[in-house]
DNA sequence: TGTACATCAGTGAACGCGCGTTCACTGATGTAC
DNA sequence: TGTACATCAGTGAACGCGCGTTCACTGATGTAC
């Protein structure tokens, strides 16, 4: 604890991963410069020395909230070999992901004006898109409608999760069957015929 | 405008209406207590003449958004008689008003764990869930169904507002076409045979 | 190998800000007799 | 109809808070000669 009293080793780490837990706990609400500074027993002024703005620090909590998401997207989507059954398991971890990590979720998708796209690794949309790729491929959908399906079937998750984790009267307790039902209808709408 | 200068005729209405077009047109950035009253010409302490305190404040703001999308969704449904283009009506009323006014979008939609259910009219779900209950009466559905469709027709909506307000590189810009697309696939999602 | 010095990474005190809220008050209103 | 008084609806100054950010600084680190 007290190994650095001076140079802390590696500062900028600890700061994103200390607001990754406090994201993970409570979603936006501690993600403040002089917060999290106190939780690394830092002075505020010390995370300037890592971040130009306490804005610049939030985004990139932000963009790990985010990355978090697409790797269990890629774990997911790894376990499936049959590329419909890809397509599913992308969407369910997705709702997953939202429903066990409301806090990580909320801050992923935390005022996204501000937030650059600099990805190097695949975002949870490339990696829905991939997989839709493939449904394309496979010659489930047309190639010209793999646009659209993407967004739609990233609605739909989207949706279902901020429906689910509000505590609405009207979705009392979600199901694992409840899921699969859900996307049983989305790929109903994405290949049924006209 | 110095017609009162000490009792307002009704400041209570007068908050909320400057509230809802500050939403309207920021969102939630300015729904203070402080910030309201000096719109209004009133002492921050005047609010709390007319209400507990200032999230009850925000609270009520929050529901005349949300009462004005289940107005514009009803006009929308009133114009049509046949019960598939009702159901088609709420969402494209839905998606839009989450298009043209995003600012109140978000503030119909804010922090739902502190907005109480008491409704006199019915709400934006209640509309959608009619219009899936005629389908059901018409056979396009099951009867058992109606509430996992409602809850996907309203996640499919919902996120797609989110997707398209989002400036992601996603979605350029979001066309009419694109909407009756989506919710075409939203259509057959929801009656195609398995 | 040892010293001199630039640079790096933190301290600690302070700022201005706007927030929500509390206090004691006072001007306007309306009702009882 | 007029007056007395309770009540209502506002004022205005002040509070404590935590925020982001700036300042001048200093202790630690590493590199050049």
């Amino acid at each position: 604890m007290k190994k650095t009293p001076y140079h802390h080793g590696d500062l900028e780490q600890a700061l994103l991963e200390v607001g990754l837990s406090e994201a993970r706990a409570s979603g936006a609400r501690n993600l403040g410069v002089t917060y999290l500074a106190k939780q690394v027993n830092v002075t505020p002024m010390a995370v300037y020395r890592h971040f130009p703005n306490g804005e610049s620090l939030k985004v990139s909590i932000s963009q790990l909230a985010r990355e978090e998401l697409a790797k269990r997207m890629q774990v997911a989507v790894a376990r499936e070999a049959d590329v419909k059954r890809r397509f599913q398991a992308t969407g369910r971890a997705y709702i997953e992901f939202g429903l066990d990590e409301p806090g990580l979720f909320a801050v992923a998708f935390l005022d996204c004006d501000a937030t650059p796209r600099r990805y190097d690794d695949p975002s949870a949309w490339d990696i829905f898109q991939g997989a839709i790729l493939d449904l394309a491929e496979a010659g489930y959908i047309e190639l010209v409608d793999v646009q659209a399906v993407t967004s739609m079937a990233w609605a739909v998750v989207h949706g279902f999760v901020v429906l689910a984790g509000s505590n609405t009267t009207y979705l009392s307790d979600t199901t694992s069957a409840q899921i699969d039902d859900l996307i049983e209808r989305t790929w109903r709408g994405i290949t049924a015929p006209l």
